[in-house]
DNA sequence: TCATGATATGCTCGATTGGAGCATATCATG
DNA sequence: CATGATATGCTCCAATCGAGCATATCATGA
């Protein structure tokens, strides 16, 4: 089969040809940051993995492990991070992946913006708290302190009804500057989506979209830091959970979402977990991760019937009542199915 | 809550001292590369758009549309991209989402390698083929002509029992050269889930793993061009699908693997489809990406009841048979559903 | 003109999955 | 020894999904 289809319509032999020409080969030089979102389960409390850093105007904030990507001594992206992050906090990563690059500090970059030199490679790493893998410096802080939004467990957080939804929704209203015809979704309908608000369900895993909304609308610490144009709009802007350094907090947004989106297709639970753990205590994990409550006996079913896990053959008594039986992690699975995972569904929306 | 738990174990103020003095702005230059894997589907064939090259040898490789990041110029990565894009093939992008940031040439370095001073950010987009978006300059080729062992549209593809499975089987049993450690899985089984040996599935996603896989094992033209001792340990290395410049052939491997990922929970057909089409041939787009026929009731079923789209009231005719109802994209789901997409199950394994 | 083939479209049936609840077993604690 | 808490097994029902049958409608060519 012949697939050798040109392209169509005004053929311009000048402008190709001068585009061949041209020189790919010429590359500014650019800073290249490899930045850390370790997360972990800390007594039911999810966790991240951050350290205080002083900041110019004599305050601290917290910053995520980081440091830039050296090609002379890291042989890989993934080596270098590995590497920042044992001399920062003495952590040993186990599984990492992957994130995203940013290279927009502010996403939606207003008009006479500069990129920066300095781009940001975001990693997602899974380990388990109680377990020292290392650790000398460094603190384990719960994710709902920089995102109070998204800590669903018991119920709606009344920041979202009391200080978000009335200040988007006047966002929403005022007339975006110019942008509207490359957004086709209008404000209010992201708003809407985002946030769960008017009867639309809210989706545990758009972790950075709510994130970037927020920071579009001028509501976050960040945007007012970065000198954007929407955070002055606002004369009582509310205090939305904790900042970071540079785009960090962005970054941990990403990495949420994607914890989130992962435990539920791929056996990463089992990053979070020591061992051996019982069921409860597995559960324990994923709803710390994911929010609502899981069904018990759905739960275990699923888990079991999965093939994700094998009894040990003990118990682990002092559980408060019946001893629960001890399992551990199948590897095998990995295996035998294409993508194993804690297939929770779509847990009931509580608006 | 109070979540300020400081690492446990060996605490050493020393050590945590001289790290937080160290320098982690002080970032070495290196140039960054984005590179569009370009998508379309054209007369049921899916298709990349690529440009041809000379070598340094006299004579002509495909490389994928890119160019660098340049801060100056560009005041996003994906606006840069999108510009690179424009001046080699006059193609107007649409939808683009990043893939992954490459720096390591050959993923799984040897000992002795330095890291590339330039990294790699890929990109997918998906178009609309027959559509003039400005195209002039480019080929359309098929998927299949660099990964032939991909296309299971008919049957099981030859290349996997003829030329790729013996092979793999062979280099499953030499010893792994000190690797074995950091890789838990062993090189029979990643052999075994890759290609859907032995009574394993295919996973048609795992497009990215089966590239890499066939790269360390020494068998494509690229490990041979990167001076790769697992290369030269053939003497019969057979011809696997074309390859390309760099490393834009891993690049296009991610781009398909998402490709096929996302086609199933986002509604991305959408972007490859023309703004009216007919069920059947929105069936053939989907098929021409993930393969194997699909039922065509369910699938219609599954669309409509899905509120994917809705009938234009037209019908298309010279269409072989009885004509066609027209339909078009409902663009309302993205505000109903929070993942709509084509749901198609696991197809029937055909090993 | 009309038979044929190809596609479009509607419907049904049965197996599987998934959500939800009931009931019971087993142990720590007071 | 009663109580409370957890572990564990089982059932029921609704929704979903794979698969097939049947029929409608049109282009094409004998």
């Amino acid at each position: 089969m012949n697939m050798e289809l040109s392209g169509r319509g005004k053929p311009s032999p000048d402008k190709s040809h001068r585009v061949l020409a041209r020189d790919t080969s010429n590359h500014d030089a650019v800073g290249i940051g490899l930045n850390a979102a370790i997360v972990a389960v800390l007594d039911n409390e999810p966790v991240a993995l951050v350290v205080r850093r002083e900041t110019d105007s004599a305050g601290a904030t917290d910053v995520l492990p980081f440091g830039p990507f050296s090609p002379r001594e890291h042989r890989t992206l993934e080596g270098g991070l590995r590497s920042w992050v044992r001399d920062q906090t003495g952590l040993d990563l186990g599984y990492a992946e992957q994130l995203y690059t940013f290279a927009d500090r502010g996403r939606h970059a207003e008009p006479g913006d500069v990129a920066p030199h300095v781009v940001s490679i975001g990693y997602l790493a899974l380990t388990e708290a109680s377990a020292d893998h290392g650790l000398t410096h460094g603190i384990w802080r719960s994710w709902y302190q920089y995102f109070p939004w998204e800590d669903w467990r018991r119920t709606r957080p009344e920041i979202i009804a009391n200080e978000i939804e009335p200040r988007l929704k006047l966002w929403a209203e005022r007339p975006s500057p110019a942008a509207t015809l490359q957004r086709p979704i209008a404000r209010a309908d992201r708003v809407r989506m985002c946030f769960g608000l008017d009867g639309a369900a809210w989706d545990e895993e758009k972790v950075l979209e709510r994130y970037e909304l927020l920071y579009e609308a001028g509501l976050l610490d960040e945007t007012l830091r970065d000198g954007r144009s929407a955070a002055q709009a606002w004369t009582d802007r509310p205090k939305l959970g904790l900042a970071m350094q540079s785009d960090h907090r962005r970054i941990l947004a990403t990495a949420i979402g994607r914890t989130r989106a992962k435990i539920k297709y791929r056996p990463v639970v089992f990053e979070l977990m020591p061992p051996e753990f019982t069921l409860y205590e597995l559960q324990k994990t994923v709803e710390a991760i994911l929010g609502p409550h899981l069904h018990k006996q759905n739960f275990r079913r699923l888990v079991e019937g999965a093939g994700l896990v094998e009894p040990t053959g003990e118990v682990k008594t002092r559980t408060g009542g019946r001893p629960a039986k001890l399992f551990r992690f199948r590897h095998e699975v990995l295996l035998e199915r294409p993508a194993p995972g804690v297939r929770v569904s779509a847990p009931p929306s509580r608006n």
